[in-house]
DNA sequence: TGACAATGTGACCAGGTAGTCATATGATTA
DNA sequence: TAATCATATGACTACCTGGTCACATTGTCA
């Protein structure tokens, strides 16, 4: 988290850090992000940079806390019910609506795919847990079939979703559609047989 | 392709530098990888380098070139009547058995996964443009439905098949497990429904 | 006003990158 | 032997990186 300094800033120039930090790592995956590059953006001297944050992976994440607060309207109330593709397809859905008003967002979350880096996989394993417990829940629902392995399950969505997003070229009606594709592929494929 | 020069190195010398490239390229995707680190691993000065290659796509494409030749033994016959599912399970007991003898190889393909650099996704694109006539082949024998879009079908399996590599530390046993639970998935997810 | 603490600042360091080029070496031919 | 040509070489340029630190400036309080 930042340090102190950094919160006892004006609105202003937090802003306009964080501003930077997401023009960063919007053009370059967290692992390629150069510090120096965020600080021309937002103007600010490097000493200063050190003043606010520990390192580049504390801006990150200040700057990933920032940005659900900002999307917080934008994203659909999570409904606990819907089934995991549901989820999944809002999700895509949700990304298009953000990518239209934040192009950036999306496209931080859609460069976390291509980031081996530690940093990065533990965030986005964080990220993936909820979703785990929901094809869990959709197992014992009947909906999916038990013997379906739910890490495989959910990576084979995450790379195809994020992948997609990557190089559709944000073509919104393209991606949707291809996401669409994927996800009736893999839905039909771990469904449990009618009848 | 290399300059004359290199052709005229002797066998040994190219071998030393075939390796270097192999080495770095195993340990960093094409867009992270170092010249210069390839040069320190090759024992050969920087100026040497350059009257050798163009630049760091010339000596992956020869890399490439040397793998695929090394690899021919090990790999299995392409029968051209396999279906498509069966060329992907293929491809993938080919990687675990690269991945035995030549860990760097199956390491070098994975990385490719995670680099989306012009060079590499043209590199891709071509390599992949087989296995769409293959989809296109299966879906005129019944076995894949006519609707599923191809390009959907290959991205999702390339990038499962190659993050799974990637992420998988190497336990091959786990590997295979989770590429066959995913291409099951996808396979039961595209087939055409019998009776 | 004076003293002290908090914060701002950019020059600097050590390390990395790709690529160039003048010079050195060695082999070949006249 | 002398001239010519191909090749070898590493110092050098220009540019980037993350991080530090001595010093300047500003704010606060007695």
């Amino acid at each position: 988290m930042p340090k102190e300094t950094f919160h006892n800033l004006s609105e202003e120039k937090k802003k306009r850090i964080f501003d930077a930090a997401v023009q960063e790592f919007s053009e370059r995956r967290f692992s390629d992000a150069s510090i120096n590059q965020i600080i021309k953006n937002a103007g600010i001297p490097k000493g200063s940079f050190y003043q606010y944050f520990a390192d580049k992976e504390d801006i990150y994440l200040y700057m990933v806390e920032q940005m659900a607060r900002d999307i917080h309207d934008i994203i659909e109330p999570f409904n606990l019910n819907d089934s995991f593709f549901a989820h999944v397809m809002q999700r895509a859905k949700e990304t298009v609506k953000v990518g239209k008003t934040r192009p950036e967002y999306a496209k931080i979350g859609a460069l976390t795919v291509i980031d081996n880096s530690d940093f990065i996989l533990q965030l986005l394993k964080t990220g993936n847990a909820k979703y785990i417990e929901i094809i869990e829940r959709d197992k014992q629902r009947g909906l999916i079939k038990p013997e379906i392995d739910s890490g495989v399950l959910i990576k084979m969505i995450y790379i195809f979703v994020f992948n997609e997003y990557l190089y559709s070229g944000f073509d919104e009606t393209g991606y949707l559609e291809n996401v669409e594709s994927a996800v009736q592929i893999i839905k039909q494929g771990v469904a449990v047989q009618q009848g």
